[in-house]
DNA sequence: ACCTGAACACCGTTCAAGT
DNA sequence: ACCTGAACACCGTTCAAGT
């Protein structure tokens, strides 16, 4: 039988629910295929309810990954209020550089259960979209970049952050990669 | 007991090697996750044959890929020959999208078997490494790209490449990004 | 030196029985 | 309505026996 629509879980199934996205954002940062077992058991909960909340493996990747990312995309508009937009827009890459790397166990359980091709885009159009779309247009309207530019064409521009090694110097990597990407974005801007 | 270096394999061995990363090829294409016990009774050998020759899952997916991709690597020389080094660059871009799309199922069986970040960063150091540094080094020499460039930054801009849907409209998204990374690229090029 | 295939271990998924 | 945990299926890995 499946769940009511909308309906609100009873307060243990809310519990147990809350208790396996904890465990398993610790596990999985931790190790990327992190049994699924492992989690329900440290979770304390057992096979079944694991997979009455998420019936595989992508399900909870994804419920965690998005959670966790969300955060990052929530910074862009109070970036964009203190900042000039471009200043805003670099920095907001860079912060979602740092993010990437500590998150980066994450990510590879994300490349590994999901089908989808690349870590943020398997969270459709969500928050990260809202965000990007927002430092865009701000950079648009500013002239500091040139028109036309959509979240997809940034989002593949960047995609490299995901596969910096988060161990070493990946702050200059990735500073080389975002001012590439940068110097791309600004050719062709109006304010040049 | 280790094979001895070097020693070449024994002619059963050899064409056994040759079937099962035939087989891998064509299952691994179809489906990322393809059973390997499937690959090697398709393959017509015994498990323990497989394993002899593959220790691991990534072991097989690195050697076939790393096969498909040296095909694209080696027509860069040819492009330096016939084009301007900018152009060349470009054209090989193009090739290599073509490529990655053509080639989707495998590299995604890379990501997931893989636990290296990036379809070509686990390759290491090898055809692609040398076909970059050509293209970068000649683009270099003509002024039409900024210099300074490594090949490794070059792999992390166009890393957006291998996110893309091969079905739909792939032309479109690949062409935006390729676009972009140029214009990076020839951001403070001597030459301009 | 290399091959085979049965045996083993591990993990995801299901389901009958419980509260 | 939700939970438990044993049972099942599947797949990677090993190994004793063979050529």
């Amino acid at each position: 039988m499946q769940q009511k629509k909308d309906a609100p879980l009873r307060s243990d199934a809310q519990r147990n629910r809350e208790r396996i996205l904890e465990v398993a954002l610790a596990e999985l940062t931790h190790s990327a295929d992190a049994p699924l077992s492992a989690i329900a058991k440290k979770a304390g909960v057992g096979q079944g309810t694991f997979y009455r909340h998420f019936p595989n493996r992508e399900s909870l990747v994804l419920e965690v990954y998005r959670y966790e990312v969300q955060q990052v995309a929530d910074t862009a508009a109070q970036l964009l209020e203190t900042r000039a937009a471009d200043r805003a827009l670099r920095e907001w890459m860079d912060r979602l550089a740092q993010y990437a790397m500590a998150k980066a166990g994450l990510a590879d359980a994300m490349r590994k259960a999901t089908s989808a091709r690349g870590t943020l885009a398997g969270l459709g159009h969500g928050a990260v979209t809202s965000a990007v779309t927002l430092l865009l247009e701000a950079n648009e309207q500013a002239g500091t970049i040139r028109p036309g530019v959509s979240p997809d064409d940034f989002m593949l521009a960047i995609a490299g952050l995901w596969q910096i090694d988060p161990h070493g110097d990946w702050q200059q990597r990735a500073g080389r990669l975002l001012d590439l990407v940068m110097d791309g974005l600004r050719a062709g801007a109006p304010g040049a």
